[in-house]
DNA sequence: AGTGTCAGGTTGATACGTCAAGCAACGGGT
DNA sequence: ACCCGTTGCTTGACGTATCAACCTGACACT
């Protein structure tokens, strides 16, 4: 046993992110479901909702935009249904019905993105500065592209 | 609607940390389940458990590690025991049994760490490159004191 | 029209996380 | 010696995530 006694600066400085991106994440959800009584859950799909002009989209748009399984997303929306954030409505074409943004969602999302945006701010954007969050943000973009890459990869097999 | 439309600069290199973030994530976390059949729960455990010399201690110790809820912990090692990764040991004191690795967990961890840290490495260490992973993490340790003094606050209310 | 195929959506089973309540064992005061 | 409070752990119920199986309506080809 021990090899984790000898953890170099890398991973130490890895260590330091798993533990900032756990704190911050908790953090944040914690303050929207308190403040708001949304999930985090809740929160992404009311806000790709707010992205169309009409309040209402096709539900696999949602899925692309969230990139989430469509069975997830359709328990989802039957939640948020019940608790009548959302509604699902039909469209033209009956296979892809849309979900449609109710007043109490519409309400909901608009008290919540705010107080979130603030928060952000507060925790994150202003503790780093213009520069330095200009340098964090394409280190994600980087890591990001590392990660096409090797799913790319990972896909041709 | 529409405030999202104008998003700034600033909002939008957090989305990018929010997207590495789930990406970097998920894709961990689905390699070591492909790979070594554990859930990220399961590494959490087993690593801290490789802490001890003795490949045992008390479960609030782990507790302790993990920051989880003692109920979460309880289930999770429920669930790990039966799979035969770990076992409960009653100590001396018998109010706080300890939780030992069985040889099936210690080759399991032994397997998980190193493709576990190649990954890390690969995907994320070796895109940065020395100076900037210094500065990513500098900035990691800064949103977290950020978050300390924030949480602080909160709790003196 | 009839049949096949397929994308998109739903459903049910199972696993996991969280909350609140319960339980058990040590330690101090009497 | 007894009771009681505290502390740590476990349990059960509920909400959520994931996986696999299924359903459905449109379209193409015959």
């Amino acid at each position: 046993m021990g090899w984790e006694q000898e953890l170099g600066e890398a991973d130490r400085m890895w260590r330091t992110y798993i533990e900032m991106a756990k704190h911050l994440n908790s953090h944040l959800q914690q303050h929207l479901q308190r403040e708001c009584d949304l999930s985090a859950a809740d929160f992404e799909v009311l806000v790709r909702l707010t992205e169309s002009e009409r309040r209402e989209m096709p539900i696999a748009e949602v899925a692309a935009a969230t990139q989430w399984e469509k069975s997830r997303l359709s328990h989802q929306l039957t939640r948020m249904a019940q608790r009548g954030l959302v509604e699902r409505v039909d469209s033209d074409d009956r296979r892809y019905p849309d979900v449609r943004l109710t007043d109490k969602g519409y309400a909901a999302i608009n008290k919540a993105v705010p107080e979130h945006t603030e928060m952000v701010h507060a925790l994150f954007v202003d503790v780093l500065g213009p520069e330095r969050l200009a340098g964090f943000a394409q280190a994600c973009a980087d890591v990001l592209r590392a990660l096409d890459e090797h799913r790319e990869r990972d896909c041709s097999l």
